[in-house]
DNA sequence: AAAAAAT
């Protein structure tokens, strides 16, 4: 024991030598290294990757000083698609979140902040708000003339200037998170907003534009990207874009992507939007963090600002007749995005904000856990693009208040992920047993970090003569993310992560992970007592005390969060230095997801896991892991797994070696399903003759997408975290 | 036996 100890000290001593405490801009990047996919690393590895990494891994990162991060527009460094990490007024009206769970005043102001007032202007931003003074001159200098044509013409600038605003924010917008601060549009232009060009756009609003622009980018590795292999296949394949003005998507969705500061597409929004823009159906296997997001909420809403409201309109006033003015009951969106964990359609929906400010579109956002009463009455002010949790929505078009006759844009987000937590029947519920137009008419999108046969079913099923798209993960289990292991008994653990915390800069974020949510609020009291400003997020937590968590881990003012598998996967938190599996999964898939909340877009993170006896199911995965990422691999880690495998019969053994194929196995490609029997567009057209199979039939992508997704033949083990 | 999600 004292001897595990000693080796402890020594790789703590490591870790802190990785992670660059004093890196004051709290951003990650700006080293050059390039990414090798997994299936080029055995080649040029030495030369490209090995070397460089081994050396980032030794000498500790580099991080660049913020002027190089382009605030000041002289490097292009911002990612594209990257959530806004503003700091929302979520915390308005909800009072002190977790003062009912018994907790003594201990530990000075973080407690206190909680909950804290609502501040329209984002003070809780790090960064300056310089870039703004200069905004007209990014992309909207013939939007200047829409403002004085359309907003004077209509004596409406008033209430344009309103939105935004504080007081709104609460009463009308509090307590479901849209961000409280005025979501974007308010009742007073409901009437107006639908009719007129909806290609030009709406007056300026400085408060709401501040709100929804401030919040902190983050730097990229564009070298990095550019490495990131992307492959398309299907019939009649768009052309992929270079750069966003390849692509007409029209002024306002310009302006929004200039004041978003996204200088250049990421590969999935190379190829997505111009695949989405001409109006053909896509299944896309990427992951968060790849810029995912905006490659179908820009080019989706373009499409909508050239198109206008069409039908949807006339239902809608239909629909609100009664009330003697439409958009009151029945609310008919255009496009529908649908995510499974509550967070993800929020942070979905605070991208949507961004791309239709000064747009007709009024983005809403409806999930469990909140208030259905609120989120009924902001649809009611209008919603031409929903983003949804599967149940809630459900509860919605059954209480009438959503109707999909006219939803011309189906997106699926993470629909494996969907598929994993039991939604598929909702989702069949919404797309076929409703009134939603059927495939072929409407157009449908697909995202899904993986391709097990149950995504493909539903590709099937969902989408019509689609283009496959296989992206290569950004980060993961690539190099840019230094993984850890240390033996630490379970004993030893609290006082392990002390000095692990007790290290690290008071900017940088940690995201603990632990295996059950009783666990995650004891670490949390545990934390808490010894002074540090944490905060934690779970499914017993209340809908609003997550969001406030999530928010306050965001905005740094809880720098520590301690996590159950809820904030494992999808999450888009930049920033994140540290992922600290406190639990190490039973589930390597699991692992990969969490460390993937670091490194995130080309960023550079540190991945620390706790093993002891209990994690004896992960040791052939984890090594696995570790080997093809390229990572120092403990010698009694590797002895160990070893070790595992000649054990008595299967324990350990994934179930790949124990007769376990079947459902989760999909080197079945796309092109596999058409051809076997699946194919959508009848008979022998199957995408294979137009080269399907490449992704999967022993290409460059074979290694990508397999059982997992996650680059290796890795699956799960059969012992659980619990010894099962 | 965990977690997530409509209530």
């Amino acid at each position: 024991m004292s001897h595990v100890a000693v080796e402890n000290a020594h790789g703590l001593e490591q870790q802190l030598a990785v992670l660059d405490l004093s890196a004051a801009d709290g951003q990650g990047g700006g080293n050059s290294r390039r990414y090798i996919p997994p299936h080029l690393r055995n080649k040029d590895a030495p030369k490209n990757a090995g070397n460089a990494f081994a050396a980032g891994r030794q000498g500790g990162y580099t991080i660049a000083p913020a002027a190089n991060y382009g605030w000041d527009g002289t490097r292009n460094n911002f990612v594209n698609g990257y959530h806004d990490n503003r700091m929302t007024g979520n915390s308005f009206n909800r009072g002190p979140p977790r003062m009912e769970r018994g907790r003594g005043g201990v530990g000075g102001g973080y407690r206190n902040n909680r909950g804290g007032a609502f501040n329209p202007i984002n003070p809780a931003q790090p960064m300056g708000f310089a870039g703004y003074e200069n905004k007209d001159a990014g992309g909207w200098n013939t939007a200047k003339d829409a403002y004085s044509s359309f907003g004077n013409n209509r004596g409406k600038s008033a209430f344009f200037n309103d939105r935004g605003n504080a007081s709104r924010g609460r009463f009308e917008h509090g307590g479901f998170g849209n961000g409280g601060g005025g979501g974007g549009n308010s009742r007073w232009v409901e009437e107006s907003r639908d009719d007129g060009d909806w290609s030009k756009p709406t007056p300026r609003n400085e408060r709401l534009e501040h709100e929804l622009f401030s919040g902190s980018n983050t730097g990229i590795n564009f070298e990095k990207y550019d490495d990131i292999p992307v492959e398309a296949t299907g019939q009649n394949c768009p052309q992929h874009i270079e750069s966003f003005q390849d692509v007409d998507m029209g002024e306002i969705i310009m302006g929004n992507i200039a004041l978003s500061r996204y200088t250049r597409p990421t590969p999935v929004q190379k190829y997505a939007i111009p695949i989405i823009k001409s109006k053909r159906d896509l299944m896309a296997c990427a992951q968060t963090g790849s810029g995912k997001t905006a490659a179908f909420l820009l080019p989706v809403l373009s499409q909508i600002y050239t198109d206008g409201p069409g039908e949807a309109l006339n239902a809608a006033k239909a629909s609100g007749q009664e009330n003697g003015k439409y958009g009151r009951r029945k609310q008919y969106p255009i496009s529908l995005v649908l995510a499974p964990t509550r967070e993800l359609a929020l942070q979905i929906y605070d991208e949507a904000r961004k791309f239709s400010y000064r747009s007709r579109v009024r983005p809403c956002v409806v999930y469990g856990g909140a208030d259905i009463g609120q989120q009924i009455r902001d649809l009611e002010r209008g919603c031409h693009l929903l983003v949804a949790t599967p149940g809630r929505l459900v509860d919605m078009m059954e209480r009438g208040k959503i109707g999909l006759d006219y939803c011309n844009y189906l997106v699926l987000d993470e629909a494996d992920r969907m598929l994993d937590m039991g939604f598929e029947p909702q989702i069949r519920r919404i797309v076929e047993q409703d009134t939603m137009p059927p495939k072929g008419i409407r157009q449908t999108m697909m995202f899904s970090a993986t391709f097990p046969k149950e995504i493909q079913i539903l590709a099937r099923d969902f989408l019509e003569d689609y283009i496959f798209l296989a992206v290569g993960r950004v980060g993961s289990t690539s190099e840019n993310i230094t993984q850890k292991v240390v033996w630490v008994e379970e004993s030893d653990k609290r006082s392990f992560l002390l000095d692990l915390l007790s290290a690290t800069g008071k900017d940088s974020l940690t995201l603990v992970f632990v295996e059950t949510k009783k666990g995650a609020d004891a670490l949390e009291d545990f934390l808490y007592r010894e002074g540090y400003a944490c905060t934690s997020i779970h499914g017993d937590r209340s809908q609003r005390d997550r969001e406030e968590a999530l928010n306050q881990f965001r905005s740094g003012k809880c720098p520590i969060l301690v996590a159950t598998a809820v904030a494992a996967r999808g999450l888009d938190i930049s920033n994140v230095k540290h992922v600290i599996n406190f639990d190490l999964p039973s589930d390597i898939e699991e692992y990969v997801h969490r460390i993937g909340r670091t490194g995130r877009v080309g960023n550079l993170g540190l991945a620390t896991s706790f093993f002891n006896d209990k994690n004896g199911n992960i040791t052939k995965d984890l090594l696995d892991i570790l080997v093809e990422a390229k990572q120092e691999v403990p010698s009694w880690l590797e002895s160990l797994a070893y070790e595992h495998q000649h054990k008595s019969s299967n324990r350990g053994r994934s179930k790949r070696f124990s007769g376990g194929f079947g459902a989760r196995d999909y080197r079945q490609t796309a092109a596999g399903v058409n051809a076997g029997g699946f194919g959508g567009r009848g008979g022998g057209r199957s995408q294979a003759g137009h080269g399907g199979n490449r992704a999967f039939g022993g290409g460059g992508f074979s290694n990508f997408y397999t059982s997992d997704g996650y680059g290796g033949n890795y699956s799960h083990s059969q012992v659980d975290w619990w010894g099962n």
